[in-house]
RNA sequence: GGGCCAUUAGCUCAGUUCGGUAGAGCAGCUGACUCUUAAUCAGUUGGUCCAAGGUUCGAAUCCUUGAUGGCCCA
């Protein structure tokens, strides 16, 4: 990029900084406080309260100016620190002669250190009466406009720095995102889930069904796939005696990005042996109102124009009546092929011929029933056609034990009671390479060695995978699933950034 | 993959209808100012109008192609 005026008199600054004898990037000034700590200790006190000698201490805080107010021989400055922002006061009388450094060559967006007695200025606001102070990182781009901020949304993607820096909604939809990490782990910690690493390149593809990221190790001359679902190895842990695990990680999807989708997006995915579907509806309830109650203050959340309640017990259904009684779509007989093309031909549903009737009674579910279902909704009952790792229910072995859980017309979680017979397993591996051969490049490859670890026998066990992301959209109110990823992926500029 | 829209100063945006010297606010710079908070007042600098090509005496504006992003659909 040119250099413009702004970088240049910001540079004259730093070179007259560095001739006066001082460094313009030292790091030796340790702050003692965070902004935060002051508004807790004083934030409440009336004015007389700081009158009183020995009432108040002295801080030491870091932070960005984020503003200026000379006024000549005084000036108003907030610092934005690590959680949050105070404004200081800088007068002649106190800082003498360091004033004029600080008038002439401090400038907005400079990271400095302050030490000063908090009082309240006449307005009523909490303000820091600097009586020294150090120049920390002098900053040579200007900010964004203080009033607007950054809203062109392809620059806050790109320099999410400045994003997180100038608008604080942004900072804050972040940190509920960590927070909601930290609270689902602490959940699992407590309930004896160990949690794992599992490899994030496989030379297999398997664990879901979607187009993988391929890579090349060069010193094996191998290919390898990233992973799209670390389904498979999760439950050879529980094979090796972890009854409870799970990994909070990146899955990769070689697919289209839109508001929903981001090619990495992170996953929890959980195991509990001894259990089965029903019971993880039982624990995602717990899991999902607690986040509610925890992130947004209630079970009750706003999601852009919808409301969504988090009260458990949740809602269930059947895939079948949730055709019947959401979609409207009457369906007679769910192995008449002829009636199910026709159907998802009405829809608009284009077909590539390797489907069967579980497939298209899925596209047809999406199709009609999907974004209507906004509170949080347990769907049942899915074709083992498209449930390739999930066990076959004992009365009706076309369908399986499993559910999905909707929520705001989205998939958030996947879960079922895992399939845990080796032959049938591989019968359903096989068919898989059916439909890979016809054309499926969803279609995932037969993996032998896992079918070896069936064979010694998988315990009875459920596992349930949830995305994180969308998850964290709604509890941040978030309409796109790049306003919860720090750095979601986009395509570089012709100047390299 | 398809449709629609956007791209102009560091940032937020006018200007495109109907082609005729590139505009504002903030930021910056110079000056004034000791309780302001979008501080205020006076003056002032700053442009590859996303890129390339075309039409034209003349293009930010019209046409074509491309890039990036957004929204919607698949």
């Amino acid at each position: 990029m040119e250099e413009n005026v702004l970088l240049q008199a910001k540079k004259e600054k730093l070179n007259k900084i560095i001739s006066s004898g001082i460094n313009p990037f030292p790091n030796d000034f340790k702050p003692d406080s965070r902004s935060s700590e002051i508004f807790a200790l004083y934030g409440d006190k009336e004015h007389t309260f700081f009158e009183e000698e020995g009432n108040v201490s002295q801080f030491c805080l870091a932070g960005r100016i984020m503003s200026l107010r000379n006024f000549g021989k005084s000036c108003f400055a907030h610092l934005k620190d690590g959680d949050g922002k105070i404004q200081l006061f800088f007068q002649k009388r106190t800082l003498g002669e360091k004033y004029e450094f600080f008038a002439d060559l401090i400038d907005v967006g400079d990271i400095i250190g302050v030490v000063g007695k908090p009082f309240k200025t006449k307005t009523g606001e909490l303000t820091l009466n600097v009586t020294d102070f150090k120049l920390l990182t002098k900053s040579l781009r200007p900010l964004p406009e203080k009033w607007h901020g950054l809203t062109d949304v392809e620059a806050r993607y790109r320099q999410r720095y400045l994003d997180l820096i100038v608008n604080s909604d942004v900072s804050e939809t972040f940190r509920k995102r960590i927070r909601m990490i930290k609270l689902i782990r602490k959940f699992f910690d407590e309930k004896g889930f160990l949690e794992v690493e599992t490899p994030m390149m496989h030379h297999l593809v398997g664990g879901a069904t979607a187009k993988p990221f391929k890579t090349h190790h060069n010193a094996l001359d191998m290919d390898l796939y990233l992973r799209i679902a670390p389904e498979l190895h999760l439950k050879r842990l529980v094979v090796g005696g972890f009854e409870r695990v799970y990994e909070i990680n990146r899955n990769f999807r070689n697919e289209g990005i839109s508001t929903k989708h981001n090619p990495e997006f992170t996953m929890i995915e959980f195991y509990q042996a001894y259990a089965d579907y029903k019971d993880l509806m039982k624990l995602t309830e717990e899991l999902l109102s607690m986040l509610a109650l925890e992130i947004c203050g209630g079970y009750k959340i706003s999601y852009m124009d919808m409301e969504i309640d988090f009260t458990p017990p949740f809602k269930v259904m059947t895939m079948a009546s949730a055709l019947k009684e959401i979609g409207g779509v009457e369906i007679e007989n769910f192995k008449d092929m002829e009636s199910l093309k026709n159907m998802a031909k009405s829809l608009d549903i284009q077909l590539k011929g390797f489907e069967g009737a579980g497939k298209i009674i899925t596209e047809i579910f999406e199709r009609t029933v999907e974004d209507k279902l906004i509170n949080p909704t347990f769907i049942t009952e899915f074709p083992v056609e498209v449930s390739p790792l999930a066990r076959r229910n004992e009365k009706n072995p076309d369908i399986t034990d499993r559910f999905e859980l909707y929520i705001a017309g989205r998939e958030i979680a996947n879960a079922f009671s895992e399939l845990n017979d080796p032959i049938d397993q591989k019968e359903r591996f096989l068919k898989q390479m059916e439909d890979k051969e016809k054309g499926d490049e969803e279609a995932g490859d037969i993996d032998y060695d896992y079918i070896r670890a069936l064979e010694y026998g998988l315990p009875p066990t459920a596992g349930e995978g949830i995305g994180i992301d969308r998850l964290a959209m709604i509890f941040t109110n978030s309409p796109s699933i790049r306003d919860v990823i720090l750095f979601p992926l986009l395509k570089p500029r012709n100047e390299g950034y």
